[in-house]
DNA sequence: CTTTACAAACCAAGCGCTTGCTTGGTAACG
DNA sequence: CGTTACCAAGCAAGCGCTTGGTTTGTAAAG
């Protein structure tokens, strides 16, 4: 887990998209699922960003399906991963929140933008038994989520309910993929700020 | 004007959209593009829902992208008109808060949701000339957002900038097509409440 | 240092199928 | 009698994927 993190913290890549020929290829196919979406792509195009003809993308993976599939799970282990370590760092509700919406703005416009996006707007073209096996992971995401949500209600920092609010929570996030710049004025912490003071409101006593 | 809100408020479908064939083709397609995605929509399983052959659909639209360009058209044209109604009803900036953001979840989960996830999901399916002509649109229904958000800054009800907490709103009310029940226990009226909660905080001085 | 061995990585060609769309003609209706 | 709505058949192109064979990297054996 300390090793997980210190390479994540260094490479800022994810593990299972390096350079080898496997790893390329997913990151190549992550990039033209984004922006052209997985049905448009075809493995002529992913061949062709990777410099090989498209029937030897086949030696790599079996079905165009494995590609999707292995990119969406490559993604969402290294953001379960990342939300665990926010978890050690932040014991406590509040700063924990901050830190969980900093690292899922981070998953979603930061290092892993391109996976992340497939892995929301290209859900409905991965075959239906592999669905239930990234929900299965999808689950062990939430949970982070809803506990640290139900913390906050016990604090009574949270009055709506938690599943609603988490559900709030993330349509804020995945739709800043759609406007945030990385370069622009301003900061993916200050965005996380507003997007905390959305969830607990004004700090009052204080 | 005052015609359209008549017809809308009666029969509460889309102008274009009616029982007329190219009106039940349009639905038709509405409706299986949001379920498939457009690109996994074929013109075959149009045809079959409507009841005719495939090489029939081209006598109504000369070809598949016109088809999505009309569902777009006509469900912006439609809930823009909707965003007009609740500007006139409502003239005061926090009222009217409430009212387009219920006018803004109407539409997403409650009678045009088909269409409007058609319109933010399959964006880039939509051949680029085409993409423009819809942009145009937009760009007048966000204007009626940001005028209301400008002027809750006047008035000191909202710190943040109003281009920012425009996108969070509509994060917020898109993503909500995921997971709303129509027939659960949360209301549209409960959750455009909590929205707008989350937008001007609580009432601190009632 | 060379040879041998072998698996991983890749190429060239193309097969079978589905796709959006076309064509030429027919039935219903005002 | 023309317009609208449709059918039956099928074409050309693009798709995922297969096949049989060739190159490349690597590492132990001679």
């Amino acid at each position: 887990m300390a090793q997980a993190h210190a390479t994540r913290s260094v490479t800022g890549g994810i593990h299972g998209m390096d350079d080898s020929p496997r790893g390329k290829l997913l990151s190549a196919a992550a990039r033209l699922f984004r922006d052209k979406g997985f049905d448009r792509t075809t493995v002529r195009d992913i061949a062709r960003e990777v410099g090989i003809q498209s029937g030897s993308i086949f030696h790599h993976f079996p079905t165009k399906d494995d590609i999707l599939f292995a990119v969406m799970m490559e993604v969402i282990r290294f953001n379960t991963a990342r939300l665990r370590d926010a978890c050690t760092e932040y014991p406590e509700p509040l700063p924990r929140l901050e830190a969980l919406i900093r690292a899922e703005l981070q998953s979603i416009i930061g290092d892993t933008s391109e996976a992340m996006s497939v892995l929301v707007y290209e859900w409905r073209c991965l075959s239906e038994d592999r669905q239930q096996e990234v929900l299965a992971l999808r689950a062990v995401y939430e949970e982070i989520w809803t506990d640290c949500l139900e913390a906050l209600r016990a604090q009574g920092l949270l009055e709506d309910d938690a599943f609603v609010v988490r559900r709030l929570i993330t349509g804020m996030a995945s739709w800043a993929n759609t406007w945030f710049d990385q370069h622009g004025s301003l900061s993916l912490e200050a965005l996380a700020h507003i997007i905390v003071r959305r969830v607990i409101g004004e700090p009052r006593d204080r």
